[in-house]
DNA sequence: CTGTATCCTTGGGGATACTG
DNA sequence: CAGTATCCCCAAGGATACAG
């Protein structure tokens, strides 16, 4: 286990959790990466639906936001209409596995809400 | 897996991860949840200065709701001057322990990073 | 279809002072 | 020591219109 108040935590970060709670901050990001760890490819309006009251505008800037990141990759195929795929990196779907324990707990205690 | 759009998410969850993160999602809560989880019965006082940055007022508002949450415990001892402890239920515990493979991410990709 | 551009609102959090 | 009580701020997010 990692401690709190590590000597050389001098980015700001005191441990790893918080520096994950960044990437996954946004109030819909979750939802997102786990609509594109369920099924990939997926196209925006399709997210759109899959997520629900996301407006267009969050959902572009945190899609923009989680591509920063590193987690998810924009594929754009130049057609009219214009067609675009979402899907996660090799480090969004090592994310999206890290974040199952946590939504295992979420299911139990919802269980025995 | 889940799924997103499950029949049944009438409570307003789509999947465990969002209720989950409505727990964890005040600014400092994994930070005061890994503390506890490090050691616990900590004092109030002990908590303000192992998460730094914190203000009392913030501190003790997510405390209240980390214990509204079943995740946290209190204990006060009538004493002068006061002492309170703080720790963790059998539930944050589960919680601390779910959060440790996205603690590993988090830790992981500042290595890379 | 896949987005910007604007404008606006809200509540989570910060600063500070005070109390039992 | 362990908290309330106030006041305040601002950035994340929402609504809506428009564009390529």
């Amino acid at each position: 286990m990692a401690t709190l108040n590590r000597p050389g935590a001098e980015d700001g970060h005191v441990c790893g959790i918080d520096a994950a709670m960044e990437v996954i901050g946004g109030k819909w990001k979750v939802l997102i990466l786990w609509a594109l760890h369920e099924q990939p490819r997926r196209r925006f309006g399709e997210l759109r639906r899959v997520v629900p009251g996301i407006t267009e505008k969050v959902l572009a800037s945190h899609l923009r936001e989680m591509e920063a990141d590193g987690i998810v990759d924009r594929v754009a195929y130049d057609e009219v209409p214009p067609r675009v795929e979402y899907g996660l990196t090799k480090d969004g779907i090592r994310l999206s596995d890290a974040l199952e324990p946590l939504a295992a707990w979420g299911r139990e205690r919802r269980r025995h809400a």
